[in-house]
DNA sequence: AGCAAAATTTGAATCGATCCAACAAAGGTG
DNA sequence: CACCTTTGTTGGATCGATTCAAATTTTGCT
């Protein structure tokens, strides 16, 4: 019955209405994209005609051809687009690359795809000024697709060492180095870690061979200061157990299962994210094991959920949301060059760190 | 030094590599787009001078004029971008629309403007096959900016009783009534509302005529219901506060400022959002207020986090992500109709409501 | 070799606008 | 009245691809 578009038959363009208006198409543009310069009594005929026929104003795509920009910055990953909703990390760099489009008028395009085939066609056919890039996983792959494309990109997370391309993220053999810093001066010796990927697909404790391939190297320097700091308070690095999960709850747990399975289990944990960290306080307690009083956790991100949960997390805090605003204007207001920034961290000191039992 | 961008001269297009090959653009076309209906060698010979040249494969920009559908869907709202990352009910219902559009590889817009302007020009302007309306705020304008791009849209909340415009939401008059139900069976007769808007830009308390041509009917509607419930049980409702905020917390304290300096203050609160309830819960609580010892509270939405805080919360429920993958869904497969879909709701009892204190 | 069928390739038309140089009309001036 | 401005309007060129009917080449078969 009600139909929100009357009929069918192609829609209404500008020629037409310049036909039907008896005016040049040029003439009938120029009403829409700069009424001030056609004459009054014209400019009323078009738009009547316009209405008339129930125009829907200038079409954005052919617009688009002839204006080449989109004003429109995209944002990809290889997860699925629900992670830019519901991943706090996510978030808070979402909220960061909102505020720089909000200031200029731009939109975000989110772009996602489970399969390697979907991601490369989404990719390709995104319309889009640009791209910031999740590098969480499948970091390598989707550089390259990227860079396909022939269009300004930043990589976040610094996840490659290939500095052709542009990249922002934070000094994280320093922030690691804090963060095991932190627990040795607290008194810790036994400790754990819990590691992001450092290749796609692998679960599971590290080799220190496999350290030192690692496909990302963000994580790895991450290690690198973990066990730099720890060294230099007489710790043995080479017995300490790395569990690499996929940043998720359920490959946590394993690892957590893994690690206090162990004779000797820990009395410190560091986790490479703040999600890590949240799920094992949350493993930890549920099994009777008290944080910080059994065991200290420290995490890395300083995702605002962080300094929420029970007990809250001592963290390393990332600047999220200005990595995410200064990778916004990087796109925005490209100049040609490759860029890579490093921002700082700052160890955050909350409850869940503290010295380790008496008894251990 | 290094540049991403190759010199700046003009882009390479396909006709570019079309000539270099030695072959018609139509061929150059059918290399990329459907490459097994052109000879090995032809195809190889096009490959490598695309190489050579630097071609970063067929211009979105221009199939898009061609194909016509752009295949996203623009997601919009009055509020700033990062609304869409920060908001528990956003987000909740942004992880189902994002698990529609990954299931058939759709994209995702985000679309905002804080000003009129903007918001006008980034409607107009977005490239997508249509719109989901957070109607929030400014719902009748937003639907009417959307109206005229003649794309399939669908509004968020039936925050308008406009008929010719497809809407997805819940049956708020049901929702508000098993709230006051259970808080008038729980023993409750002394109550204040937090309402969301009723028209724009307007906060504070508010009087039975304004409730009754109040431009939100989503608004109207669950004061109905809160009021239709608690006659039942003889409560005098034209004598209780109805605070009308604009959902976020500065607004929200200032009505509980309101409603606790009455002499009488209530028992408990129906509040129309989960967020405002949250506050209110901190608020309370902060003042040494128990909840739900000495006040109860129930809000309204069924998001995550009231899961979560502490007394967790009673709440209606909408089945959020539910509306998200429908309303996702009806953009994806319009069909031309205007559809209108009401969802049912579900109380559900937490921490945060029991018998009102003896002493009342 | 001869011929029909199958496989490729071509090039013009199209998608829907914007831009701009050239032209036309109206107004002003000596 | 001729000439110069100013103000508006025109229509062709362009943005970068895809599509498809027609033309051409290959292949298969006798």
């Amino acid at each position: 019955m009600a139909s929100s578009t009357e009929g069918n038959a192609r829609p209404i363009r500008l020629a037409d209405i310049a036909r039907a208006a008896g005016v040049s198409h040029g003439t009938a543009s120029n009403v829409f994209s700069r009424p001030e310069i056609v004459r009054e009594e014209v400019r009323e005929r078009v738009k009547a005609a316009a209405e008339a026929m129930g125009y829907a104003g200038p079409d954005p795509k052919g617009r688009l051809l002839r204006a080449g920009k989109v004003n429109a910055i995209g944002v990809a990953t290889t997860e699925p687009l629900s992670y830019f909703f519901d991943d706090p990390f996510a978030r808070a760099m979402m909220a960061g690359i909102s505020e720089a489009c909000d200031a200029t008028g731009a939109g975000i395009a989110l772009v996602s795809a489970g399969n390697e085939e979907k991601l490369a066609w989404n990719i390709q056919s995104a319309l889009v000024d640009g791209f910031i890039l999740f590098c969480i996983e499948g970091g390598p792959r989707l550089v390259e697709l990227t860079r396909e494309r022939k269009l300004p990109f930043v990589a976040l997370e610094l996840g490659s060492e290939d500095d052709t391309v542009s990249a922002i993220g934070v000094d994280n053999v320093a922030g690691a180095r804090l963060a095991a810093q932190h627990l040795a001066e607290l008194g810790h010796r036994r400790f754990a870690v819990l590691a992001l990927p450092f290749a796609d697909d692998s679960t599971g404790l590290v080799t220190p061979s496999q350290v030192r391939t690692a496909a990302y190297t963000g994580t790895r320097d991450r290690i690198v200061g973990y066990f730099e700091a720890l060294s230099r308070f007489g710790v043995d690095t080479a017995g300490i157990p790395v569990y690499e999960t996929e940043n998720d709850e359920a490959s946590t747990r394993a690892g957590l299962e893994t690690i206090f399975a162990s004779a000797e289990p820990p009395t410190a944990i560091l986790a490479m994210s703040d999600r890590m960290a949240m799920v094992a306080i949350e493993w930890l307690t549920a099994r009777g094991i008290a944080v910080p009083g059994d065991v200290s956790i420290v995490g890395f991100d300083g995702v605002p959920e962080a300094a929420l949960c029970d007990p809250a997390l001592t963290t390393i805090a990332q600047p999220i949301a200005e990595i995410g605003r200064r990778a916004a204007r990087m796109i925005l207001d490209f100049d040609g060059t490759v860029r890579r920034e490093t921002l700082g961290v700052e160890l955050v000191v909350r409850a869940s760190s503290g010295p380790p039992p008496k008894t251990a």
